[in-house]
DNA sequence: CTAGGGTTACCC
DNA sequence: GGGTAACCCTAG
């Protein structure tokens, strides 16, 4: 173990930069092995190119001036050979990864809270107690999950891995299967969503007077109540986040799916709450889940 | 060979 | 303790 880390330095990063605008992402073998580069990332193995690749895209924009000249990737002073031979094919060749992330401080807020994310743990924990799988989520399922309810970076994929190994190592959650987790015994019991409204999935209103008997779930309009208002918010937020990332067509795909679902569920609490209210007794039978 | 997930060490 | 960056392993 004579090499505990070793950092990238600026050299190499410009190396890596000039090797991915030249050749394109993905050829990490073909900018190793250039005689431009190869003196400079001797040290340095296609993975490694890869990685820190990964992570340079990831981290783009914020950050603030970390040292030397931060030059995004317009700046091509002495490199003026970058047209011929540049026939490449690769289109995703931007590390400007950059989401609507937090705001580092001394950086420019957003237009308004838009929660950027609580915690990861809570994020992990809150998905885990409202997926709570016997069989275990995938961390693929976490992952979606968590994306659809809160506005994470895109490092959030590389740092979910860590947080988890240390959830399960802080004995908070249990893995299941090589790919799977789930809550712990002690947290698996009925943790209570902080944030969630445990809406009703659907209602059939083909039969709204066909009651089989009485379940007395809903006999009060809170929880119907609270859920109309989770939806409402929920639904102000996903405005706010369509307005504001309008141009990021997969961002606005996500924000649109959420928001349609939960303008259906409040118009679905708006109806049992009139119901409730009127002393009607309504079930709810869900007959099919979608997505 | 590359992409992705997992692990470990350093920093705040 | 939480987060990030480098390192490592595996599947496609």
């Amino acid at each position: 173990m004579g090499a505990p880390k070793q950092k990238w330095t600026s050299e190499e990063e410009e190396a890596l930069r000039r090797g991915v605008l030249k050749h394109g992402a993905g050829k990490w073998r073909t900018i190793q092995k250039d005689p431009e580069f190869s003196p400079v990332l001797s040290s340095r193995s296609n993975i490694d190119l890869k990685d820190k690749w990964r992570n340079l895209s990831f981290s783009a924009s914020g950050m603030g001036s970390r040292d030397k000249t931060r030059g995004p990737r317009t700046t091509g002073p002495s490199c003026s050979p970058l047209s011929t031979s540049q026939a490449s094919s690769q289109a995703s060749v931007a590390p400007v990864a950059n989401k609507v992330a937090e705001a580092p401080p001394g950086a420019e807020k957003k237009q308004q809270e838009v929660k950027p994310h609580p915690k990861y743990g809570a994020m992990i924990l809150e998905a885990l107690s409202e997926l709570n799988e016997p069989n275990g989520t995938e961390l693929t399922e976490i992952c979606s999950f968590i994306e659809q309810r809160h506005l994470v970076p895109t490092t959030f994929r590389r740092v979910i891995g860590t947080k988890l190994r240390r959830l399960v190592d802080s004995k908070k959650i249990e893995k299941v299967d090589t790919k799977s987790y789930r809550l712990a015994d002690s947290f698996a019991t009925r943790t209570p969503a902080p944030i969630k409204a445990s809406a009703p999935k659907q209602k059939d209103p083909s039969k709204p007077s066909k009651v089989s008997k009485n379940l007395g779930l809903f006999a009060t309009s809170s929880p119907a109540l609270e859920a109309a208002m989770a939806a409402a918010a929920k639904v102000a937020d996903a405005e706010v986040k369509a307005h504001d990332a309008h141009d990021q067509m997969m961002e606005a795909e996500r924000i649109l799916k959420m928001a349609e679902k939960t303008e259906s569920l409040l118009t679905i609490a708006a109806e049992i709450y009139d119901r409730c209210s009127r002393g009607e007794i309504t079930t709810l039978n869900p007959p099919q889940r979608e997505v």
